[in-house]
DNA sequence: AAATCAATTTAGGATAACCTAAATTTTAAG
DNA sequence: CTTAAAATTTAGGTTATCCTAAATTGATTT
């Protein structure tokens, strides 16, 4: 009954990477992954040989073909994920941290925190089931929700919502979005669409913005 | 102006536990360094050599005589001492850990933390000069306060005084400890001592209890 | 199908931190 | 002072992660 021993920091990043990059059903390339996790190429390709030979595996394998996750692999990636975005709902409840700031400091925290510490900011937040971002939080089953929402990009004008889930981890974008009021729980309408550049015109409370593709795919809405 | 990287976690432990096993003046040797850290004593040699070596040298070592911290180890070593006790106060005032559940906790998140984290839990929290057990918290300018508190050990018949601090790390010890109510705070009277095994008999509150060297020389009392 | 470019893997190394077993040195006891 | 025991260091290895450079494979384009 010896508890599979924890995976180091690095595989838990590794896992976490795997994870996201596969969210779209297509397996994650080596590049792909050494650009995220900021590692040669050549050492992604090691480190995936590695963790598909683990007994279980964690990763499904074939070489030039990417890797996926195997059940065991997305049990772990998720209890990091849980880790990682109840960390920043915390630090930004009670520490005071911005949206822009709790990304960093929840990168080193998640992976060396207790079951127990991360039971105990569970319920002290009241069991919260989006991070800052609005990202959902797996449960403490490690069962992703599924998200209802639909991206910015995919209303049209008249149509409106609240704003769910910016997904997005520049500092940078992420005060950009705050200083036009598009934050989780934000009400907008869509009041024009121009189909060359998919820019979207939204109003957002009582501002009225351009958005481009690459603003509008990463803000998540549920239309009302 | 290349701020010197971060010590390693298992740096940042090394440095600790010399800071602790020299307080007494005298230099840690290699045996005792193995035993609190759980490593081998030729381990301990080989990583003491290499800190030695570091430019600047973060302790001071002569084969066969032990290690010392030298003032940039001791920097160093504080740093960590400081986002331990500040850790440990931390949870339990916003987690409710109790005070035998957080060293364990602590002892790995304390590696991880950023300085702005360190400052916010410690603006948080009021700037305590004491961690749950009493022991001195080092200040932001990495200096350590000096304890004016003495061992239980040393007092005899009618003194009075009031618990500062309990030096425990084991949690029987710790749970032990609250049971009898030996806990920060808590108002004592010494009613009799043993001169042949160093027993004293304590008023604690209501009680009274009879306790060994092996306890009073860990409980450190202000007299009043 | 051949050439070419990009993606990926293999080979060969490096570093950090450990470990075990075999010296060596120090200390403590006759 | 000589020795045995204890403490410490040295030697030789291992594992985990990365890296660079070279080789290979896959995809794209004529
Ligand atoms: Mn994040
Ligand atoms: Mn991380
Ligand atoms: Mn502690
Ligand atoms: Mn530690």
């Amino acid at each position: 009954m010896t508890k599979k021993q924890a995976a180091t920091q690095s595989v838990q990043d590794y896992l976490k990477r795997i994870y996201e990059l596969t969210e779209d059903g297509a397996p994650a390339s080596t590049n792909d992954l050494a650009r995220e996790l900021n590692i040669k190429p050549a050492s992604v390709t090691g480190m995936i040989q590695k963790l598909a030979a683990e007994k279980p595996a964690l990763v499904e394998y074939q070489k030039h073909q990417g890797v996926t996750l195997t059940k065991a692999g997305r049990k772990a990636a998720l209890e990091v994920i849980r880790h990682h975005r109840l960390l920043e709902a915390w630090l930004v409840r009670t520490l005071g941290y911005s949206w822009d700031e709790v990304h960093e400091e929840a990168e080193r925290l998640e992976h060396v925190i207790s079951e127990d510490f991360e039971m105990r900011i569970a319920a002290a937040m009241g069991h919260p089931d989006r991070d800052p971002h609005g990202e959902l939080i797996p449960t403490a089953e490690l069962v992703m929700p599924t998200e209802e929402s639909i991206p910015l990009s995919a209303l049209r004008p008249t149509q409106t919502g609240i704003v769910q889930c910016v997904k997005a981890a520049d500092t940078e974008l992420l005060r950009f979005l705050e200083g036009l009021g598009l934050i989780p729980g934000a009400e907008i309408e869509i009041k024009e669409y121009s189909p060359f550049d998919h820019n979207l015109t939204v109003k957002i409370g009582r501002k009225t913005t351009v958005l481009g593709l690459n603003i509008t795919s990463k803000i998540f809405i549920e239309e009302s």
